[in-house]
DNA sequence: GTCTATACGCTGATAGAC
DNA sequence: GTCTATCAGCGTATAGAC
């Protein structure tokens, strides 16, 4: 026991140092704004080692990327394994995320903001990916049992979380000023009404619109 | 009238091609993977006159973003003045943006995109600027009208506009291949019915959420 | 694997002619 | 106002010792 002080920091590996470290920076600077010079620094660790680990800059981004969107994949199966009708899969989901953007306001941040094109090159954009398709599953599956309207689902979908996405930038850009998760019940109240499945269209659609 | 040939193209004044080339350039590679010598390039001026007229990369970046705020404020604006109701209003406007997002989507691309902490250091962030505290006016009007339900204007400017936002989004992605106008009715109809005044809140509210 | 010192290229910015 | 030529600094990446 006495060989063991569990209570003693134990020092994070050298790459977890470095991806925290650069999570941080990305975030409150702008991945474009942070040197390898600044990671090094804020990681304590040298140039060389994020060279060895990563390969540069673009590595490390890269590297953070696909760990904290791993992240978001086993958070959202998991949603998924439970028994809960796909609403409620939906509400949980949203609600997570609400917390996250509390708790872990940078991973958030950086997951929204994160601009492929800038350093993912080739790599197909975040809506494509593995657990977006599954949030698109989920609204699916509600569709086909019934519990969610009948539609496109990219606008269904886009309908059910729009909302909630919006709210988790207006948070992080500090207009709203108060937990997210107080909001939760009228998000959400206000967002389901609108996918009750319907027989026929509404009667009087493009009423208002400024179409000719 | 021979002296003035109206077909004839008329030569862009100098600071105006200068933005219309930056904002192609921005969108397409990211505002920090354009050089200035880049812009001067594709706009066939000097380096000397872009200092001149703007002083610098980053003061092309601003000019563009207020230029283009300014144009979506009278766009607002325009929206406001005319005899609707409130939802009417909000209804014409998501149209208008889904059809900038056809028209002229590298305009829509650089505001959505634009990431004020990279190039707008202590400017407020677009949430709190001028149209879209119109736009939440819109609904705070609509709230008091009885067109909208009564809620914290926040909510419920989230959930107006969510949807439409992260469809424009997805568009922008390339993961919706129709254009945005084709969606319109469906995500205007999905959105509204979550808008309904309501005396009491609903029965069973929080009821599949994970929050203890 | 980790580190330091160094080299090279690019980019933002300026000076000065026209 | 517009242009060209040039500079200075930064940031990526590498080489090589430990």
């Amino acid at each position: 026991m006495p060989y063991l002080d569990k209570t003693a920091p134990v020092p994070e590996p050298v790459d977890c140092r470095i991806l925290t470290a650069a999570l941080d920076l990305f975030v409150e600077r702008g991945f474009h704004n942070v040197s390898i010079h600044d990671v090094q620094k804020e990681a304590n660790v040298s140039i060389g080692s994020i060279y060895n680990h990563f390969g540069g800059k673009e590595g490390v981004a890269k590297a953070l990327y696909y760990h904290l969107l791993n992240e978001f994949e086993e958070m959202v199966n998991a949603v998924i394994e439970e028994d809960l009708s796909n609403r409620e899969r939906c509400n949980k989901l949203i609600y997570q995320l609400f917390e996250y953007t509390e708790t872990r306001r940078n991973i958030i941040s950086y997951m929204l903001h994160a601009k492929h094109r800038e350093f993912l090159s080739d790599e197909p954009p975040i809506c494509s990916s593995t657990p977006f398709t599954a949030l698109r599953n989920i609204v699916r599956n509600g569709m086909k049992k019934g519990e969610i309207r009948a539609g496109d689902p990219w606008v269904l979908a886009a309908s059910v979380f729009g909302g909630a996405i919006r709210m988790i930038h207006l948070r992080l850009d500090g207009v709203i000023q108060e937990p997210l998760t107080d909001h939760y019940d009228e998000v959400i109240e206000c967002m389901w009404q609108g996918m009750n499945p319907v027989e026929a269209p509404a009667a009087q659609r493009k009423q208002a619109a400024g179409q000719q």
